[in-house]
DNA sequence: ACCGGCCGAGTAATGGATTACCCAGAGGTC
DNA sequence: GACCTCTGGGTAATCCATTACTCGGCCGGT
């Protein structure tokens, strides 16, 4: 594996002049740097990473840990910052947390050991695993989820609001017992898609009862599970709220499992427009929420608090929208 | 940010001793590697990576470059990957070549400068993007698709005979004029299912007709295109064969907009088992691809090879598994 | 009591790119 | 002609963990 003092040697210059000629430092002289360029390609020479950051104190990485690979809602994400982040040169890996604190933690730990240049998360775990980073000065952004305590960058969706209104729309729709399906309590986007769905009873003056709703993992196994299991109550819903899409999955084939027909029997409303969604039978209606922005805003963000580590901590708050399809519409 | 020296002073020991207490080394006093993490407790010590790898050549992390992040057959290979290198130790970090051989070449030199373990990738650019890999002695392995003219570890799926035993089932149906929507002309995964079409027809002594296919990107916007366009011919196909998942969202909005009835009008089947398959209306026929243990297989493979760069090259290929619904029944 | 062997731990070399610092020589000024 | 300035480029220090090499001391054997 050649280095810079191969190259140095094949060029007839010194290693300075060669790490000056191929970072592009205007105070080499052309012919020389062009010397050094083609010695450099001759020798197929390529940096050593480790011994450049470890010079450098820093790498043109930045870490994306997300909670879930397979939920399109992170990959999509993960797009927004990648092409906002190569336009400026810095590479994105991606890590999957899988909703494990512990995997979080890990790959916290792997990041600032890599010392890369910052980290974007979608946290699982608690707040305190993000402390290390701010406690070592690297830059970090909150994605989709808010950091409690922690004084930082975040990018949010109005998940609330959004909630709110897709539950009113059921209610205004005709439905009498509207339920909810949503994520496992203490994870921020669960918590305010449930409190969104009670806003929006309360506004309607309908009682909510802890029948009508159930808390599961965001996958859809536990929805399938809930689902089944609202339905054998004697009080069954005649409309559902679904935080996400892998959840409408599983809340899907527990109707079919029972026969009981979506959109008839059961209006349905879900967070998330998969690109599967209009599919489906009914179409279903659901809360698109806008995931590239999301991602794309949260890697300008760290790149501004790379760039300036004292800026002061902001807060970015999206729109989702709601789009209606027949799965919402009574009949 | 503490380094080795610090943690050394604090426990009264040499850094020769700490880096050997941390590292889990048989030969240190168990009184003294006990002082030694607790003063790197206290300190907050995390090792600095670049130094490390810079020192050990080699950073124990692999990488796992897949062709479309957004497809959920690349993330579920990228779960079985992640799975078997965290058990002895690996980190994975993901990357998305995005079907660009640029960026896959820019990936693959960002995995040699960063000196990884290794590289696990479903090739999108040509062979010569991992000729570079072989020249550095870097160990990788190919997944999902081969490179021709490389001596490599390779895991694959019969996609070719899959393809055929899915025409084979259109043709008993009583389908006559099967058509297929694959992928770019040079995937070797699109190349397959083509010729596994082919191979069906050719079986059941049917003419091939270059009116019945179309090739197109692998995403549901080509697939949506490629499919108006066979449904405007004077002679349309009454049976679709269609290459991946994303495609077959794509198709299926062409049939809705055209009012084709799909399963009724037009007998489907797709390849991936996605998760919502099951759920439109008629419920897909699908060809169910193994992704994660093929992702699971690569990894494996990789470690092995890692541990030992001598291995001779091993080809491994997993059958795929038809799974019939109602979109192939005629009526 | 002496010696070889072994164990645990310290000293210092090592990996490779970057960059602070320094110097030679070109060009300019009085 | 002496002196100063500026610029391009070389020398060597630096980043930090790992590990080859070395050494002191303890044990057992004779």
């Amino acid at each position: 594996m050649p280095t810079v003092s191969d190259v140095a040697a094949r060029a007839g210059v010194s290693t300075a002049t060669v790490s000056r000629a191929l970072n592009g430092k205007p105070t080499v002289d052309p012919d020389l740097a062009a010397r050094v360029r083609q010695a450099a390609d001759e020798l197929g020479y390529q940096p050593n990473g480790p011994a450049r950051n470890l010079r450098r104190q820093e790498a043109a990485v930045v870490a994306l840990i997300i909670s879930d690979v397979e939920n399109p809602f992170f990959t999509a994400i993960a797009r927004g910052v990648e092409d906002v982040a190569h336009e400026v040169g810095y590479s994105v890996v991606l890590c999957n947390s899988d909703e494990s604190a512990e995997k979080e933690r890990r790959y916290v730990d792997i990041a600032i050991q890599e010392r890369v240049a910052g980290v974007i998360l979608s946290p699982s775990g608690p707040a305190s695993t993000v402390a290390k980073l701010a406690a070592r000065g690297t830059a970090y952004v909150a994605v989709d989820r808010p950091l409690p305590g922690q004084d930082s960058d975040v990018v949010l969706v109005d998940t609330r609001l959004a909630a709110r209104e897709a539950t009113a729309h059921l209610i205004a729709q005709g439905y009498e017992q509207v339920g909810c399906i949503t994520g496992p309590v203490g994870v921020r986007t669960a918590d305010d898609r449930l409190a969104g769905y009670r806003d929006a009873l309360k506004a309607a003056r309908r009682r909510s009862t802890p029948k009508l709703v159930r808390r599961t993992e965001y996958k859809s196994a536990g929805a399938h599970r809930a689902a089944l299991d609202l339905l054998s109550q004697a009080e069954t819903p005649d409309a559902l709220l679904i935080a996400n899409s892998a959840m409408a999955v599983g809340v899907l084939q527990a109707l079919q499992e029972r026969g009981v027909r979506a959109g008839r029997d059961v209006g349905l409303v879900t967070f998330d427009d998969a690109p599967w969604a209009a599919l489906v039978d009914p179409p279903l209606t659901v809360v698109a929420q806008p995931a590239y922005e999301l991602g794309a805003v949260a890697a300008r963000l760290l790149l501004a608090r790379i760039a300036d580590p004292t800026r002061p901590a902001t807060t970015t708050t999206l729109a989702a929208r709601l789009t209606e399809r027949a799965s919402s519409h009574r009949h």
